[in-house]
DNA sequence: TTGACCTATTTTGTATTCTTAATTCAAACG
DNA sequence: CGTTTGAATTAAGAATACAAAATAGGTCAA
Protein backbone atom coordinates (compact mmCIF):
# COMPACT_ATOMS: atom_id res chain seq x y z
CA UNK A 1 0.00 0.00 0.00
CA UNK A 2 1.27 3.42 -1.33
CA UNK A 3 1.24 5.85 1.55
CA UNK A 4 -0.98 9.28 0.47
CA UNK A 5 1.80 11.89 1.55
CA UNK A 6 0.69 14.89 0.54
CA UNK A 7 4.31 16.30 -0.28
CA UNK A 8 5.75 19.80 1.08
CA UNK A 9 6.16 21.73 -2.48
CA UNK A 10 9.73 22.88 -1.75
CA UNK A 11 10.75 19.07 -0.47
CA UNK A 12 9.48 17.97 -3.70
CA UNK A 13 10.83 20.43 -5.52
CA UNK A 14 14.62 20.11 -3.79
CA UNK A 15 14.15 16.19 -4.60
CA UNK A 16 13.16 16.97 -8.38
CA UNK A 17 16.52 19.22 -8.41
CA UNK A 18 18.42 17.01 -6.86
CA UNK A 19 17.28 14.09 -9.69
CA UNK A 20 18.08 16.31 -12.24
CA UNK A 21 21.49 17.40 -11.11
CA UNK A 22 22.40 13.32 -10.49
CA UNK A 23 21.01 12.41 -13.85
CA UNK A 24 22.57 15.22 -15.73
CA UNK A 25 20.03 17.09 -17.03
CA UNK A 26 21.14 19.89 -15.40
CA UNK A 27 24.68 20.21 -15.94
CA UNK A 28 27.36 21.50 -13.42
CA UNK A 29 28.07 25.16 -13.31
CA UNK A 30 24.63 26.01 -15.65
CA UNK A 31 22.58 28.24 -14.14
CA UNK A 32 19.51 27.74 -12.91
CA UNK A 33 16.64 29.96 -13.83
CA UNK A 34 13.32 30.36 -11.04
CA UNK A 35 11.15 31.75 -13.75
CA UNK A 36 11.37 28.40 -15.73
CA UNK A 37 12.04 26.13 -13.26
CA UNK A 38 8.77 26.70 -12.07
CA UNK A 39 7.53 26.79 -15.14
CA UNK A 40 8.19 23.04 -15.38
CA UNK A 41 7.29 22.34 -11.83
CA UNK A 42 4.42 24.42 -12.35
CA UNK A 43 4.50 25.79 -8.87
CA UNK A 44 5.57 29.65 -7.81
CA UNK A 45 8.86 31.13 -6.50
CA UNK A 46 8.49 30.88 -2.69
CA UNK A 47 8.40 27.11 -2.29
CA UNK A 48 11.29 26.92 -5.63
CA UNK A 49 13.87 29.64 -3.81
CA UNK A 50 13.34 27.69 -0.28
CA UNK A 51 14.56 24.34 -2.23
CA UNK A 52 17.28 26.36 -3.87
CA UNK A 53 18.21 27.30 -0.18
CA UNK A 54 18.52 23.72 0.94
CA UNK A 55 20.35 22.58 -2.04
CA UNK A 56 22.65 25.14 -1.56
CA UNK A 57 23.47 23.93 2.14
CA UNK A 58 23.73 20.16 0.52
CA UNK A 59 26.25 21.73 -1.42
CA UNK A 60 24.48 20.93 -4.92
CA UNK A 61 23.83 24.58 -5.53
CA UNK A 62 25.54 27.67 -5.33
CA UNK A 63 23.73 30.89 -5.05
CA UNK A 64 25.37 34.10 -6.00
CA UNK A 65 23.04 37.43 -4.39
CA UNK A 66 21.20 38.91 -6.69
CA UNK A 67 22.82 36.77 -9.26
CA UNK A 68 20.90 33.74 -9.39
CA UNK A 69 21.69 30.19 -8.73
CA UNK A 70 24.23 27.36 -10.41
CA UNK A 71 24.73 23.88 -9.97
CA UNK A 72 27.84 23.75 -8.03
CA UNK A 73 31.07 22.65 -10.05
CA UNK A 74 32.96 20.03 -8.79
CA UNK A 75 36.60 19.96 -9.69
CA UNK A 76 39.03 17.13 -9.20
CA UNK A 77 40.27 18.21 -6.29
CA UNK A 78 37.09 18.33 -4.60
CA UNK A 79 35.79 15.16 -5.85
CA UNK A 80 39.60 13.50 -3.97
CA UNK A 81 38.65 15.32 -1.10
CA UNK A 82 35.21 14.20 -0.93
CA UNK A 83 36.35 10.23 -1.12
CA UNK A 84 38.68 10.66 1.53
CA UNK A 85 35.96 12.03 4.00
CA UNK A 86 34.07 9.22 3.35
CA UNK A 87 36.75 6.73 3.23
CA UNK A 88 37.71 8.36 7.01
CA UNK A 89 34.24 7.67 7.72
CA UNK A 90 33.91 4.51 6.66
CA UNK A 91 36.69 3.99 9.07
CA UNK A 92 34.81 4.94 11.76
CA UNK A 93 31.84 3.15 11.12
CA UNK A 94 34.27 -0.01 10.13
CA UNK A 95 35.53 0.65 13.80
CA UNK A 96 32.00 0.99 15.88
CA UNK A 97 30.46 -2.29 13.26
CA UNK A 98 33.19 -5.05 14.82
CA UNK A 99 31.85 -4.19 18.28
CA UNK A 100 28.11 -3.87 17.27
CA UNK A 101 27.92 -6.20 14.34
CA UNK A 102 25.63 -9.43 15.96
CA UNK A 103 26.76 -13.01 14.64
CA UNK A 104 23.51 -13.47 12.21
CA UNK A 105 24.19 -9.97 10.82
CA UNK A 106 27.71 -10.81 10.32
CA UNK A 107 26.83 -14.46 9.01
CA UNK A 108 24.98 -12.34 6.52
CA UNK A 109 28.15 -10.19 5.29
CA UNK A 110 29.76 -13.23 5.05
CA UNK A 111 27.89 -14.53 3.02
CA UNK A 112 27.16 -11.63 0.60
CA UNK A 113 31.05 -11.26 0.48
CA UNK A 114 31.28 -14.67 -0.91
CA UNK A 115 28.47 -13.75 -3.60
CA UNK A 116 30.79 -10.76 -4.32
CA UNK A 117 33.83 -13.04 -4.72
CA UNK A 118 32.03 -15.13 -7.30
CA UNK A 119 31.01 -12.05 -9.05
CA UNK A 120 34.45 -11.28 -9.42
CA UNK A 121 35.59 -14.47 -10.39
CA UNK A 122 32.54 -14.65 -13.15
CA UNK A 123 33.92 -10.69 -14.31
CA UNK A 124 30.17 -10.03 -13.51
CA UNK A 125 31.35 -6.01 -13.08
CA UNK A 126 27.74 -5.22 -12.87
CA UNK A 127 26.56 -7.37 -10.13
CA UNK A 128 29.99 -6.95 -8.13
CA UNK A 129 29.35 -3.05 -7.86
CA UNK A 130 26.74 -3.75 -6.46
CA UNK A 131 27.51 -6.60 -3.94
CA UNK A 132 30.10 -4.48 -3.07
CA UNK A 133 28.37 -1.23 -2.34
CA UNK A 134 25.69 -3.35 -0.16
CA UNK A 135 28.66 -4.16 1.92
CA UNK A 136 29.97 -0.75 2.19
CA UNK A 137 26.27 0.00 3.08
CA UNK A 138 25.64 -2.58 5.86
CA UNK A 139 29.01 -1.46 7.26
CA UNK A 140 28.09 2.12 7.64
CA UNK A 141 24.35 1.16 8.65
CA UNK A 142 25.84 -0.82 11.35
CA UNK A 143 27.75 2.04 13.08
CA UNK A 144 25.02 2.95 14.50
CA UNK A 145 25.94 6.31 14.47
CA UNK A 146 23.55 8.44 12.93
CA UNK A 147 25.66 11.23 12.45
CA UNK A 148 27.71 9.66 10.50
CA UNK A 149 25.24 8.22 8.42
CA UNK A 150 23.85 11.94 7.25
CA UNK A 151 27.38 12.73 6.99
CA UNK A 152 28.13 9.96 4.39
CA UNK A 153 24.91 10.47 2.68
CA UNK A 154 25.44 14.10 1.94
CA UNK A 155 28.93 13.33 0.38
CA UNK A 156 27.74 10.61 -1.56
CA UNK A 157 25.28 12.48 -2.87
CA UNK A 158 27.02 15.44 -4.00
CA UNK A 159 29.67 13.20 -6.10
CA UNK A 160 26.75 10.75 -7.15
CA UNK A 161 26.39 12.86 -10.30
CA UNK A 162 30.13 11.61 -11.82
CA UNK A 163 29.73 8.46 -14.10
CA UNK A 164 32.55 6.36 -13.95
CA UNK A 165 33.83 4.67 -17.04
CA UNK A 166 32.97 1.54 -15.89
CA UNK A 167 36.36 -0.04 -16.95
CA UNK A 168 37.63 -2.03 -14.65
CA UNK A 169 41.79 -2.13 -14.16
CA UNK A 170 42.35 -5.83 -13.14
CA UNK A 171 45.20 -5.25 -10.58
CA UNK A 172 42.89 -2.67 -8.91
CA UNK A 173 40.27 -5.29 -8.75
CA UNK A 174 42.23 -7.82 -7.62
CA UNK A 175 43.35 -5.79 -4.97
CA UNK A 176 39.70 -4.32 -3.86
CA UNK A 177 38.51 -7.89 -3.50
CA UNK A 178 41.73 -8.92 -1.25
CA UNK A 179 41.02 -5.92 0.84
CA UNK A 180 37.63 -6.76 1.49
CA UNK A 181 38.99 -10.57 2.33
CA UNK A 182 40.95 -8.54 5.07
CA UNK A 183 38.12 -6.71 6.08
CA UNK A 184 35.92 -10.23 6.70
CA UNK A 185 38.86 -11.15 8.77
CA UNK A 186 38.91 -7.72 10.93
CA UNK A 187 35.23 -8.58 11.52
CA UNK A 188 35.72 -11.74 12.24
CA UNK A 189 38.35 -11.33 14.78
CA UNK A 190 36.29 -8.19 15.90
CA UNK A 191 39.11 -6.06 15.06
CA UNK A 192 37.94 -2.65 14.96
CA UNK A 193 41.36 -0.99 14.71
CA UNK A 194 42.45 -3.19 11.80
CA UNK A 195 38.98 -3.05 9.82
CA UNK A 196 39.04 0.76 10.55
CA UNK A 197 42.63 1.12 8.83
CA UNK A 198 41.53 -1.25 6.00
CA UNK A 199 38.54 0.94 5.21
CA UNK A 200 40.37 4.14 5.40
CA UNK A 201 42.62 2.93 3.01
CA UNK A 202 40.58 0.61 0.77
CA UNK A 203 40.25 1.09 -3.01
CA UNK A 204 37.02 1.72 -3.95
CA UNK A 205 37.85 5.43 -2.95
CA UNK A 206 41.01 5.73 -4.76
CA UNK A 207 40.05 3.61 -7.49
CA UNK A 208 36.92 6.10 -8.02
CA UNK A 209 39.10 8.41 -8.12
CA UNK A 210 42.03 7.13 -10.28
CA UNK A 211 39.33 6.24 -12.95
CA UNK A 212 38.61 9.66 -12.62
CA UNK A 213 41.65 11.21 -13.98
CA UNK A 214 41.61 11.61 -17.30
CA UNK A 215 38.24 11.12 -17.76
CA UNK A 216 35.76 12.96 -16.71
CA UNK A 217 34.62 15.66 -14.24
CA UNK A 218 33.83 18.86 -12.95
CA UNK A 219 31.41 20.87 -14.63
CA UNK B 1 38.55 50.85 1.77
CA UNK B 2 35.60 48.72 2.55
CA UNK B 3 33.29 47.14 0.66
CA UNK B 4 29.74 47.93 0.84
CA UNK B 5 28.07 44.71 1.95
CA UNK B 6 24.20 44.86 1.05
CA UNK B 7 23.28 41.92 3.56
CA UNK B 8 21.12 39.69 2.19
CA UNK B 9 18.19 38.88 4.67
CA UNK B 10 17.92 35.18 4.83
CA UNK B 11 21.94 35.00 5.54
CA UNK B 12 21.19 37.26 8.64
CA UNK B 13 18.45 35.72 9.85
CA UNK B 14 20.38 32.84 9.50
CA UNK B 15 23.03 33.80 11.58
CA UNK B 16 20.71 36.13 14.30
CA UNK B 17 19.30 32.71 14.80
CA UNK B 18 22.31 30.80 14.75
CA UNK B 19 23.63 32.96 17.71
CA UNK B 20 20.39 32.80 19.54
CA UNK B 21 20.33 28.65 19.51
CA UNK B 22 23.99 28.56 20.71
CA UNK B 23 23.74 31.72 23.04
CA UNK B 24 20.61 29.53 24.73
CA UNK B 25 18.14 31.97 23.96
CA UNK B 26 16.61 29.58 21.93
CA UNK B 27 16.25 26.36 23.66
CA UNK B 28 16.08 23.03 22.25
CA UNK B 29 12.77 21.78 21.72
CA UNK B 30 11.38 25.14 21.62
CA UNK B 31 9.20 26.10 18.76
CA UNK B 32 10.14 28.51 16.87
CA UNK B 33 7.54 31.44 16.18
CA UNK B 34 7.38 32.62 12.86
CA UNK B 35 5.40 35.67 13.25
CA UNK B 36 7.43 36.33 16.77
CA UNK B 37 11.15 35.98 15.08
CA UNK B 38 9.28 38.51 11.80
CA UNK B 39 8.73 41.07 14.19
CA UNK B 40 12.07 40.87 16.62
CA UNK B 41 14.09 41.06 13.53
CA UNK B 42 11.76 43.43 11.50
CA UNK B 43 11.72 41.56 8.32
CA UNK B 44 9.07 39.49 6.51
CA UNK B 45 8.07 35.82 6.58
CA UNK B 46 9.54 35.10 3.42
CA UNK B 47 13.63 35.22 3.86
CA UNK B 48 12.80 34.00 7.70
CA UNK B 49 11.49 31.12 6.03
CA UNK B 50 14.16 30.34 4.10
CA UNK B 51 16.50 30.99 6.80
CA UNK B 52 15.06 28.50 8.32
CA UNK B 53 15.21 26.00 5.45
CA UNK B 54 19.15 26.47 5.93
CA UNK B 55 19.50 25.98 9.73
CA UNK B 56 17.32 22.60 8.91
CA UNK B 57 20.05 21.52 6.76
CA UNK B 58 22.38 21.99 9.11
CA UNK B 59 20.80 20.44 12.16
CA UNK B 60 19.86 23.14 13.97
CA UNK B 61 16.22 23.24 13.27
CA UNK B 62 13.68 20.44 12.74
CA UNK B 63 10.47 21.55 10.20
CA UNK B 64 7.87 19.61 10.95
CA UNK B 65 5.26 20.16 8.02
CA UNK B 66 2.02 22.35 8.83
CA UNK B 67 3.56 22.41 12.60
CA UNK B 68 6.15 25.13 12.46
CA UNK B 69 9.71 24.57 13.14
CA UNK B 70 11.34 24.08 16.39
CA UNK B 71 15.26 23.96 17.74
CA UNK B 72 16.56 20.31 17.34
CA UNK B 73 17.03 18.57 20.64
CA UNK B 74 20.15 17.04 21.19
CA UNK B 75 20.30 13.53 22.97
CA UNK B 76 23.17 12.32 24.79
CA UNK B 77 24.01 10.42 22.37
CA UNK B 78 23.50 12.46 19.33
CA UNK B 79 26.77 14.38 21.01
CA UNK B 80 28.70 11.19 21.29
CA UNK B 81 28.25 10.27 17.73
CA UNK B 82 28.98 13.93 16.54
CA UNK B 83 32.19 13.86 18.67
CA UNK B 84 33.13 10.18 17.11
CA UNK B 85 32.94 11.93 13.68
CA UNK B 86 34.82 14.77 14.74
CA UNK B 87 37.75 12.60 16.14
CA UNK B 88 37.51 11.00 12.93
CA UNK B 89 37.53 14.29 10.33
CA UNK B 90 40.67 14.90 13.11
CA UNK B 91 42.28 11.78 12.20
CA UNK B 92 42.29 12.31 8.42
CA UNK B 93 43.04 16.22 8.86
CA UNK B 94 46.22 15.17 10.42
CA UNK B 95 47.07 12.40 8.46
CA UNK B 96 47.20 15.02 5.36
CA UNK B 97 48.52 17.73 7.77
CA UNK B 98 51.73 15.85 8.35
CA UNK B 99 52.79 15.70 4.97
CA UNK B 100 51.43 19.15 3.59
CA UNK B 101 52.52 21.16 6.66
CA UNK B 102 55.87 23.65 5.76
CA UNK B 103 58.80 24.03 8.82
CA UNK B 104 57.88 27.48 9.25
CA UNK B 105 53.95 26.16 9.98
CA UNK B 106 55.44 23.61 11.74
CA UNK B 107 57.56 25.46 13.98
CA UNK B 108 54.71 27.73 14.78
CA UNK B 109 52.44 24.97 15.52
CA UNK B 110 55.42 23.86 18.43
CA UNK B 111 55.89 27.10 19.69
CA UNK B 112 52.23 27.28 20.25
CA UNK B 113 52.00 23.55 21.81
CA UNK B 114 55.05 24.87 24.77
CA UNK B 115 52.61 27.78 25.44
CA UNK B 116 49.79 25.50 25.93
CA UNK B 117 51.99 23.20 28.02
CA UNK B 118 52.93 26.52 29.97
CA UNK B 119 49.44 26.97 30.51
CA UNK B 120 49.09 23.59 31.64
CA UNK B 121 51.58 23.55 33.77
CA UNK B 122 50.38 27.41 35.60
CA UNK B 123 46.60 25.26 35.39
CA UNK B 124 45.11 27.99 33.49
CA UNK B 125 42.50 27.07 32.86
CA UNK B 126 41.18 29.12 30.00
CA UNK B 127 44.49 29.91 28.64
CA UNK B 128 44.92 26.00 27.80
CA UNK B 129 41.93 25.44 26.12
CA UNK B 130 42.29 28.57 23.80
CA UNK B 131 46.06 27.28 22.74
CA UNK B 132 44.10 23.77 22.71
CA UNK B 133 41.52 24.79 20.51
CA UNK B 134 43.94 26.93 18.13
CA UNK B 135 46.17 23.90 17.59
CA UNK B 136 43.24 21.59 16.67
CA UNK B 137 42.11 24.15 14.25
CA UNK B 138 45.33 24.41 12.73
CA UNK B 139 45.87 21.50 12.13
CA UNK B 140 42.31 21.21 10.44
CA UNK B 141 43.63 24.15 8.41
CA UNK B 142 46.68 22.74 7.45
CA UNK B 143 44.84 19.51 5.92
CA UNK B 144 43.81 21.40 3.30
CA UNK B 145 40.77 19.68 2.61
CA UNK B 146 37.67 22.30 2.38
CA UNK B 147 35.36 19.44 2.34
CA UNK B 148 36.78 18.11 5.36
CA UNK B 149 36.52 21.50 6.92
CA UNK B 150 33.02 22.23 6.03
CA UNK B 151 31.97 18.76 7.66
CA UNK B 152 33.96 19.44 10.87
CA UNK B 153 32.20 22.74 11.27
CA UNK B 154 29.09 21.99 10.84
CA UNK B 155 29.17 19.48 13.22
CA UNK B 156 30.81 21.72 15.51
CA UNK B 157 28.35 24.44 15.09
CA UNK B 158 25.60 21.60 16.77
CA UNK B 159 27.17 20.95 20.22
CA UNK B 160 28.60 24.75 19.91
CA UNK B 161 25.11 25.32 22.21
CA UNK B 162 26.49 22.75 25.19
CA UNK B 163 27.83 24.37 28.13
CA UNK B 164 30.80 22.33 29.79
CA UNK B 165 30.81 22.60 33.31
CA UNK B 166 34.44 24.06 33.37
CA UNK B 167 35.82 21.67 36.13
CA UNK B 168 38.87 19.66 34.73
CA UNK B 169 39.73 15.89 36.21
CA UNK B 170 43.68 16.30 36.33
CA UNK B 171 44.01 13.11 35.64
CA UNK B 172 42.73 13.89 32.14
CA UNK B 173 44.11 17.00 32.06
CA UNK B 174 47.54 14.93 32.07
CA UNK B 175 46.51 12.53 29.49
CA UNK B 176 45.84 14.80 26.84
CA UNK B 177 48.52 17.26 27.34
CA UNK B 178 50.53 14.01 27.19
CA UNK B 179 48.39 13.58 23.99
CA UNK B 180 49.50 16.85 22.49
CA UNK B 181 52.86 15.77 23.12
CA UNK B 182 52.69 12.73 20.99
CA UNK B 183 50.74 14.73 18.77
CA UNK B 184 53.65 17.18 18.16
CA UNK B 185 55.78 13.92 18.08
CA UNK B 186 54.01 12.54 15.25
CA UNK B 187 54.22 15.79 13.16
CA UNK B 188 57.71 16.35 13.55
CA UNK B 189 58.09 12.75 12.16
CA UNK B 190 55.84 13.45 9.60
CA UNK B 191 54.22 10.07 10.47
CA UNK B 192 51.16 10.79 8.99
CA UNK B 193 49.64 7.13 10.33
CA UNK B 194 50.80 7.84 13.77
CA UNK B 195 49.25 11.62 14.02
CA UNK B 196 45.57 10.62 12.72
CA UNK B 197 45.32 7.50 15.32
CA UNK B 198 46.44 10.01 18.11
CA UNK B 199 44.19 12.53 16.83
CA UNK B 200 40.97 9.92 16.46
CA UNK B 201 41.48 8.72 20.03
CA UNK B 202 42.48 11.74 21.66
CA UNK B 203 40.99 12.52 24.78
CA UNK B 204 39.68 15.95 23.94
CA UNK B 205 36.55 14.70 22.69
CA UNK B 206 36.04 11.84 25.31
CA UNK B 207 36.68 14.04 28.01
CA UNK B 208 33.86 16.60 26.84
CA UNK B 209 31.59 13.23 26.28
CA UNK B 210 32.78 13.03 29.88
CA UNK B 211 31.70 15.95 30.95
CA UNK B 212 28.13 15.30 29.26
CA UNK B 213 27.45 12.58 31.54
CA UNK B 214 26.04 13.57 34.53
CA UNK B 215 25.90 17.42 33.83
CA UNK B 216 23.54 18.80 30.93
CA UNK B 217 22.42 17.95 27.70
CA UNK B 218 19.87 17.69 25.75
CA UNK B 219 16.96 19.86 25.17
C1' DT C 1 -17.45 15.56 34.58
C1' DT C 2 -15.94 13.94 30.41
C1' DG C 3 -15.66 13.44 25.67
C1' DA C 4 -16.93 14.25 20.98
C1' DC C 5 -17.87 17.54 17.57
C1' DC C 6 -18.14 21.86 15.56
C1' DT C 7 -16.60 26.65 14.95
C1' DA C 8 -13.33 30.40 15.34
C1' DT C 9 -8.75 31.72 15.42
C1' DT C 10 -4.12 31.15 14.62
C1' DT C 11 -0.38 29.60 11.94
C1' DT C 12 1.71 27.54 8.13
C1' DG C 13 2.14 26.96 2.99
C1' DT C 14 1.79 29.09 -1.48
C1' DA C 15 0.94 32.68 -4.85
C1' DT C 16 1.25 37.29 -6.20
C1' DT C 17 2.85 41.88 -6.07
C1' DC C 18 6.17 45.27 -5.29
C1' DT C 19 10.93 46.78 -4.78
C1' DT C 20 15.65 46.76 -5.68
C1' DA C 21 19.76 45.24 -7.80
C1' DA C 22 22.32 43.74 -11.93
C1' DT C 23 22.91 43.43 -16.79
C1' DT C 24 22.56 45.11 -21.39
C1' DC C 25 22.81 48.16 -24.93
C1' DA C 26 22.98 52.54 -26.95
C1' DA C 27 24.52 57.20 -27.03
C1' DA C 28 27.81 60.70 -25.76
C1' DC C 29 32.31 61.96 -24.91
C1' DG C 30 37.22 61.79 -25.19
C1' DC D 1 37.49 53.90 -32.35
C1' DG D 2 37.36 52.93 -27.51
C1' DT D 3 35.64 54.07 -23.17
C1' DT D 4 32.21 55.69 -20.14
C1' DT D 5 27.70 56.92 -18.68
C1' DG D 6 23.01 56.22 -18.23
C1' DA D 7 18.40 54.60 -19.39
C1' DA D 8 15.72 50.22 -20.20
C1' DT D 9 15.16 45.51 -19.35
C1' DT D 10 15.48 41.53 -16.76
C1' DA D 11 15.80 38.86 -12.75
C1' DA D 12 16.27 38.39 -7.83
C1' DG D 13 14.85 39.80 -3.04
C1' DA D 14 11.19 40.93 0.08
C1' DA D 15 6.55 41.98 1.46
C1' DT D 16 1.89 41.20 1.17
C1' DA D 17 -2.22 38.63 0.12
C1' DC D 18 -4.59 34.48 -0.08
C1' DA D 19 -5.52 29.38 0.90
C1' DA D 20 -5.26 25.44 3.68
C1' DA D 21 -4.20 23.16 7.67
C1' DA D 22 -3.89 22.81 12.65
C1' DT D 23 -4.96 24.36 17.15
C1' DA D 24 -7.95 26.15 20.69
C1' DG D 25 -12.20 26.91 22.67
C1' DG D 26 -16.68 26.14 23.56
C1' DT D 27 -21.11 23.77 23.32
C1' DC D 28 -23.84 19.93 23.87
C1' DA D 29 -24.76 15.25 24.93
C1' DA D 30 -23.82 11.07 27.44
Amino acid sequence: MEKIQHKILYQEAANRIRELIEHGSLVAGEKISEKQLCETFGISRTPLREALKVLTSEGLVEILPNRGARVSRLSLSDVKHTYDVMAALEGLAGEAACYRLNDEELAALCELHQKMVDYYERKDLQAYFQANQQIHERILLASGNPILLEMYNNLSQRVKRIRYTMEMNEDFWRKAVNDHEEMIDALRDRDGKRLGNILRGHLSHKLEAVNLEGVIVVG
